[in-house]
DNA sequence: CAAGAGGGGTTATGAAATAACATGCCAAGA
DNA sequence: TCTTGGCATGTTATTTCATAACCCCTCTTG
């Protein structure tokens, strides 16, 4: 964290709080269609990143986990983190070494961010790495690629706007 | 590092001497014609980088550079490896937390890596994130892109190989 | 009800990265 | 020449990120 601050989730702001129920209906839902077992501590970090809407860092996410009457030490979350991200309910930015609520909850899919070196700011989008140059680089030399990751770092319109003030 | 040995660069074999002696010469023109300061150090680092063939963490870089006889706290290793990632002689991995020396060294290029979860084994390539969904997902929402980490993860061939036993 | 898997809690440790401060070198300007 | 400032290096200490190993509980399943 560059700041006092967690970085945002989006650039744009907008009403939130439906977003967030609607996350965690949807991944009870999945998980109940899935045999998943969505565990209190693991449907909560999932209810935090969504509520806080931000990248948060593991020990950011267990200081969280703490006021809320759950155990404090370094595994519990992130063993929550592995699940989520091991079922996509959460992404890693590596770029960061912290994780956030993906936005795009329905679709199995790539996913790329944007990362605002000023403000950590990130944004989800999804990609398809596979399909350009990194795609036909793989095939030509027999890699098999089973997950990406995609980060884009630099400037949020936000900070854009800052600067030219 | 999953095991006991680094990360090997690249999938296919080849003669090695050559590629590192003339990947140093070259780092040595460049830093000469753009005022850059290869000190003793960072040219180490260099070397060791290329001389491994693998992506290594910074700690294993300090061990190095301790039998080299240079410092063995951790700045000596990061801001060596900070100046030689900033003027992209080198690369991070961020999935890896380690650093390889870059295989494309004339260019002005955006690096995409390919990571074998079994062996570490890593392989570089070109990008062109921006060309793409990402491209246009930055242009719509205002992003301004500085820099792309690419960063696949998958099976190489040669253990895909050992696999198929 | 035994057996076993999986989840969550703990202690402890390992690994990655940086903050803050001190020293030495060298080049530009007084 | 002196000295001042920038930059690289070195050191100590600390912070941040992540995992190993072990215990116990609960649930399921035979």
């Amino acid at each position: 964290m560059s700041a006092g601050h967690a970085p945002l989730i989006g650039f744009e702001k907008h009403d939130h709080k439906a977003c967030v129920t609607q996350a965690l209906v949807a991944a009870e839902a999945r998980c109940a269609a899935e045999g998943l077992r969505l565990t209190p501590v693991r449907r909560k970090v999932l209810e935090l990143l969504l509520q806080k809407h931000r990248a948060l860092g593991a020990y950011a996410i267990l200081d969280l986990l703490r006021d809320a009457g759950f155990g404090s030490q370094p595994p519990v979350a992130y063993r929550a983190l592995d699940f989520l991200a091991e079922h996509r309910f959460v992404h890693k930015i590596e770029r960061l070494n912290a994780f956030v609520a993906c936005t795009h909850p329905d679709e199995t899919h790539s996913p790329a961010f944007m990362i605002c070196r000023l403000c950590d700011a990130v944004a989800e989008t999804k990609s398809s790495p596979a399909k350009g140059a990194l795609g036909a680089a793989a095939r030509a030399a027999g890699f098999q690629i089973e997950k990406t990751v995609v980060e884009a770092e630099g400037i949020c319109p936000s900070c854009a706007d800052k600067a030219n003030t």
